[in-house]
Formats: structure tokens, sequence, C-alpha cells
RNA sequence: UGUCCGAUAGUGUAAUGGUAACACGUCUGAUUUUGGUUCAGAAGAGUCUAGGUUCGAGCCCUAGUCGGACAACCA
């Protein structure tokens, strides 16, 4: 189910997700520009676990690249080595990977280019326009000045061109302490753009780099890397979210004054979820902290938690393509995740039966011992699907919610004097209930059995209103079952009262543990493996699932416009 | 008091000077051995405001309003 197809298969042609980028790149193949080529890249920092927004970005990149015949790289911005590690680098192989996208031998490091950047630097030191500075970094903040008041000049941007270069070169051969010096643009710091008041270039960090190891003791800055390594790879569209978009006049500052290839960056809105943050800050808290179980914590809105939870990479695809691609700020409803998620398992997930919060049902008409093996439709959205055999026996196992002693006229659900329909199986008729005595509580509900109504005779074409799906209490098996919530409890886990915090808002029902019974069918069950319960929801298969101790979580509950119209009173 | 960006049904996204569409959501009804799915249908905006250009403006221009981004040796 989850198997990998080649990126050309995913996505692309087909649909026409009609977006301002996909406007601009297609006036530039007018144009001709870049002799009509077109290549983006995927530029992730491997200081977190991708999560849904990376998602629309990985979409957005590499469907880009095939809907215009063009290429896509995958590059590690891997330029601050005190946060960055290899596990990331990895869960990020893994989770593009996942999602069905395949970026061939282009797979790149901006330390890959250390130390070609590093030659830029010079250059642009040759060239008057770049200078080392010997301030400390609060004294740079308070010579920046503010976004309504100008920045004063460093009394180091004089410097000759030989001093800066001997400076520079005496940083790279570590022989200054960290922050003792860096690297500046020498461009404007009066500019109103406060990115152009002689942004930092370079720093020193005596760290190793998981990559370079002790190779650099300076690294480049965000702004002295990322349009060079585009540059370098002969990014045509270099396509980013919002907040980057200040960057761009030093972006083209730098390639211009470098006099290298021009790559054409291009911002857009990055993607909110109701219920959720999306900051890898946040996120990373979340698992520090132990908020979650891990970055792959089927509450998280990573990548790897979604997948995990049970989403597929279709449907995650699909989602990317349904918010679109705009420049405004927007927060999407969370709703449509899991309409995506539903569509995609409504045609591809088994259906199977199970009870998650059971309550014990014996057919007092039907006799003790007996196993009679109904048969039961895998998926009556695919044909091909298949049919299995479920074992019915006297006594079983239903919802305690599909009972009701006192029901209001519009359930459709058993109660006492009522009929309803056990899936595949017969017509049953509630006669009495037992009770515990000291807590009344429904202990066993019991019904006898209309044996002219098995499902699937001829002759059995009395209508109920409802049907309920069951177990048998002796040959089901077991199950862990994780209900999972919402992680916050509301719309905007940031709008919190001045001074809270979103934590907060964490919702402490977001994961609920129960002990339910699944039919046997699903013993041998492997991970990610995926399912309809039956009139419950989709499930899948936890990696800590074992052999006759399945574990599942709910991926997503069934609409459910019988909850929902009581919800409403 | 700065610069940049944005503003279209509840939420998103289209409409590229020709009279607002699609998806989700909402509401009906039909079908249904899942209160699921599917099917049929409905309601819901006159495009932030004010001017202007034009035969014609959601699209172009101007001003304003509101929202966001920008002052990390982060990306």
């Amino acid at each position: 189910m989850n198997e990998l197809k080649p990126a050309s298969e995913v996505t692309g042609e087909n649909k026409t997700p009609t977006n301002f980028i996909h406007t601009m790149i297609e006036e530039d193949i007018r144009n001709g520009k870049n002799g009509g080529r077109v290549h983006t890249r995927f530029p992730p920092e491997p200081n977190g676990y991708l999560h849904i927004g990376h998602a629309k970005s990985i979409c957005l990149n590499f469907g880009t690249a095939l809907k215009y015949n063009g290429k896509c790289n995958l590059r590690f911005d891997d330029t601050n080595p005190v946060k960055e590690d290899v596990e990331y680098v990895d869960s990020i192989r893994d989770d593009v990977h996942w999602l069905g996208f395949d970026w061939e031998d282009r797979e790149f490091f901006a330390s890959d280019y250390f130390q070609q950047i590093y030659e830029f630097a010079e250059k642009l030191i040759l060239k008057g326009k770049a200078y080392v500075c010997d301030l400390t970094a609060e004294q740079i903040a308070e010579q920046k000045g503010s976004p309504t008041r100008p920045g004063q000049e460093s009394p180091y941007r004089n410097r000759s061109v030989e001093e800066n270069l001997d400076l520079f070169r005496r940083m790279k051969a570590g022989e200054f302490a960290e922050g003792a010096r860096v690297l500046r643009a020498k461009i404007d710091m009066s500019s109103p753009n406060m990115h152009l008041r002689d942004p930092l270039l370079y720093r020193i960090i005596h760290t190793d780099h998981h990559r370079t190891g002790n190779q650099w003791c300076i690294y480049p800055m965000y702004d002295f890397a990322h349009g060079q390594s585009d540059s370098i790879e002969g990014i045509t569209h270099s396509i980013c979210t919002l907040e980057f978009e200040v960057h761009r006049p030093l972006y083209d500052w730098c390639i211009r004054e470098l006099e290298i290839f021009a790559p054409q960056q291009i911002e857009f809105a990055r993607l909110n979820i109701t219920y959720t943050v999306m900051s890898k800050r946040k996120l990373l808290e979340l698992v520090k902290n132990d908020y979650v179980s891990g970055w792959d914590d089927p509450r998280m809105p990573t990548i790897s938690g979604l997948r995990r939870r049970g989403y597929t990479p279709e449907s995650i695809r699909n989602f990317a393509d349904i918010v679109g691609v705009a420049k405004r700020e927007n927060v999407i409803d969370v709703g449509l995740l899991e309409f995506c998620i539903r569509e995609d398992l409504n045609k591809r997930a088994n259906r199977v039966m199970g009870v998650i919060n059971p309550v014990k049902l014996v057919i007092t008409s039907f006799p003790e011992g007996v196993v009679e093996e109904m048969n039961a439709v895998n998926n009556p959205e695919d044909p091909d699907a298949g049919t299995r055999k479920v074992a019915f026996t006297r006594e079983l196992y239903i919802e305690r919610e599909d009972f009701m002693e006192d029901p209001p006229s519009k359930f459709f659900r058993l109660a006492p004097g009522r009929e309803v329909r056990l899936k595949y199986a017969y017509i049953i008729k509630c006669e009495s209930v037992v009770k515990d005595p000291l807590t009344d509580e429904i202990t066993e509900i019991h019904c006898t059995h209309d044996p002219e109504t098995l499902s699937g005779r001829s002759d059995s074409t009395r209508k109920v209103k409802g049907t309920l799906h069951w177990v048998s209490a002796t040959e089901s098996i077991e199950a862990e079952i994780r209900l999972y919530d919402r992680l916050f409890m509301g719309e905007d886990p940031e709008d919190v009262p001045e001074g809270e915090d979103y934590k907060k808002t964490l919702n402490p029902d977001s994961l609920k543990v129960v002990k339910g019974y699944v039919e046997s069918s699903v013993a041998n069950t492997q991970t990610l493996d995926k399912y309809q319960f039956e009139r419950l929801g989709y499930f899948c298969t936890d990696i800590d699932s074992k052999p006759g101790k399945p574990v599942f979580n709910r991926t997503v509950a069934l609409k459910d416009s019988w909850a929902k119209s009581n919800a409403n009173k």
C-alpha cells in the first residue's frame, strides 16, 4: 500500500494547480529565460524533522519540476553546525522519499560549497564590498538602528582591502575566538531595508560540523550561502516562504556583486493548520520536554508523525494540491487534511470489525460452543479486495454506544425490545439487560436472533433501521487501540492571554489508550497496515504492534452525522 | 515616523479588462446490511474603503483602512 512510485507518476501533469508561481514560470519559459530550463530545489536545514508545511514546499518544488520537465534538487542548508545533526539529514531523506519524490543523484549540501563560498567572500573583499568588523554582537545590533531609524557605520568599515583580506584569512585559520570578528557586506547602513545595513556574511564558530568536521571554523550566514548555492546548482526558480521576501534585495545584491548565475527567488505563504503549531522550534520543544513521545508521535504534524498516524503519501500530496499556493497568510482547517485521508483510505483500506468500547451481547437463542463463519466483504469500494470469513458465536461484543436503555426516537441502534442487524449476520432483538447491582452499569445485553435473516440469504429481505458491527467474544483478539484527538484545544494555539504560553493550550485528552477486540483476520497485521474499522474510522497498525498483541492507531474517525446532529442540540 | 508584502462566500484557492468559479464545510433529499460511501440539489460573497482610468474594473492607477514580515554572529 505504501510502495514508492516513480516521481513521474505521482503528481504534476494531469493536475493543473494554477498558481502565481507557475504563471511566472510559464512567462519565463515563453521569454526563453534560462533557455526554457526549470530547476528548483528543496532546501531544508537539518535541524529538525520535516512537517506538513515542508510537505507543501516539497510538493511545490518537486511538482513544479515535474510539471515543466525540469529537475528538483534536495539540498541540505547546513551552515550552522551548532544546530544541525545527521539524525535530521537521515529523517529528511526518508520523509521526502516516502512522500514519493526522487532527487536522483542531486543530493547536495551547502557545506559542499564552503570552499567556493569562501572564495566568493574573498572576491567581495577584493572588490571593496566586504570588510572584517571587530564589533561585538551587541555593538553591531546597537549600530544597526531600527526600521525607522538609520544605523551607524562601523568604525572598521573602511579598512583597507589588504587588511580585510589578511584578517579574513586569519579568521579562517582559526586565529580568533568565536565572536571576535565577522565579515560584513559593505552596503548601506541607512537603507530602509534592515537586511542591507552591512549584513553579516561570515562568523567564527569553533564547533565541529556534521559533515566537514573541524575543517572550518568560519561559516557563512544564510544570506551568503543560500543564493550562492542556488547559483552554483543552476537553480532557475528559488521558491521560499514569505519571511524571506525582505531578504531578496540582499540575495540579488550578492549574486550581482559576485557576477554569478542569477536564480530568481519567489516567495509564497507558508502553510498553517488549525489546532496545531508549525514551527520547528515549538515542535522541538514538544519533543524535548516529552509533551509527545517523539518526532513521530502520531499527534505531531510532522511527516513522520502523520505517517505513523496512518496518513498516506497520496493523501498528503493531494492535500498540498488542494490548499493551493498564494502569498496571503492562510490557516487551513484541519478538517481538510482529514477529508484528504478519508477520501484516500475509503478507496483503499479493507474493512474489518473491531469494538473499542465493548459491552457483552449474548444471543440466547444461539447454541453454545458453535462457531458460524460469516461472509464479509473486504471493501465495498473495491470488488477486487475480495471477501473473508468472520467468526460468529453466542457471545459477542458490541459498542457500548450502540445500546441505549431509553433511546430517543431517532436512535437507530439497539434498545430494549428493538431490532437491529448485526452486520454480515442476523437480525437480533434485545430481550433484556443485566446490570452490575453496585454500579448500575450494563454488563450484558441479552438478545434473540432470527435465523431466517442470515446475511446474504435470498429470503433475508427484512429491513431494520440499524446495522451494528460486532466481534465474537471468544474468537476475536484483544488489541490496544490508541485514540488520538487534536494536540491543542484551541484553533490557534498561539492565541493565549498575555504572558501565557502556547503549551497551556495542549489538549490533555489528545491520546486515549483503550483495550478493544478485533476480528481474528488481522492477527498477522504488519506495521502501517491500514484498515477501516467498520463504522468507527480508519486505523493503522503501530510500530509498537507485536504478533498476538496488536496495537492500532486511529488515523481519523469516520464522518458521523448522528454524533454531529446530537452535538448541535 | 520606515521599507516590503497581502486583502475574493465560514476556510482555502481560481477568475490575467467582459459581469465572481471550484474544493472543503453547512443544509435538504435519495440510495445504502457502515448514521460511511455514492448520487441529486440548496443556501452562502458582489471581491476591505474611497476616488480615478475605461464602453466595461475583483483585476489597472491613487489614497486610506486592516493584517503580516523585517532591527538573531538562526534558517
